[in-house]
DNA sequence: CTTGACATACGAATTAATTAGTACTAAGGA
DNA sequence: TCCTTAGTACTAATTAATTCGTATGTCAAG
């Protein structure tokens, strides 16, 4: 049997983002905005919120007729948690060799180093 | 229906992992060393390297009675794929937004930074 | 030659992810 | 009042991922 995801899958995480982006969204404001992208069914959007408000990434209030839905965690909190799965089933939980293959197929450069230690600075 | 993972799931990375550092194994080679992790029978180990080689990642050759799995792509090449679609399908392809994450959670620190730099003056 | 160990082949069962159809309800306008 | 619209609830279908059982074949030891 497949373990369940500890983290959002796919879809989850792009409808997870428009919420974000939104701070709270019907699945009406969903649906419009992946419609723009791709067909898919208005029901279908609503299944999904369904299972991410289950999921515990959701929460929903009555607002008339539509529920409006308000994201329970912040996305940094969750982004963090995707970051951290990652690392941990590719690297074996050591984000060192994750920079390194970034270095070496130069999706980082000196530029964005050197705005890191800035930002390490900041940090101390 | 769920379109099909571009990349390797969990369980088949699980497996590429230990074909790798062996660059040549068995069924049973495999099997051993997952079974010391976890209990998992023979046959679900055949079939996921099986599945393995239907993708791509696995090809196999007869010895003796056994069939001996090599990988097809070096793990860099399919790791690097596999940061490429993390970082597409979470940061939209900037690989920016996940160093900060990892500065800001602290798994990034100035030494690594320096060694980072160090690497980019070599690649130069 | 028979038996046990070990290998593959084949297929089935389960769960999660994804998508969407149908039924039902309430509100608002003609 | 009646019909259209927009919403939810419920259910179902499909595919991928994961796991494993059973059947079958071969080889070697006794």
């Amino acid at each position: 049997m497949r373990p369940r995801h500890a983290t959002l899958t796919p879809q989850e995480l792009e409808i997870m983002k428009l919420v974000w982006e939104r701070d709270t969204a019907t699945v009406r404001d969903v649906y419009e905005a992946l419609l723009e992208r791709r067909k898919i069914a208005y029901t279908t959007v609503m299944t999904m919120m369904k299972i991410l408000e289950i999921k515990g990434y959701l929460k929903k209030r009555r607002q008339d007729r539509a529920f409006v839905y308000r994201p329970v965690h912040p996305k940094s909190q969750v982004i963090g948690g995707m970051i951290r799965e990652f690392i941990d089933r590719v690297f074996n939980g050591s984000a060192e060799p994750l920079l390194v293959h970034l270095v070496k197929s130069r999706r980082i450069g000196e530029k964005d180093l050197e705005k890191l230690a800035r930002m390490v600075e900041e940090t101390k």
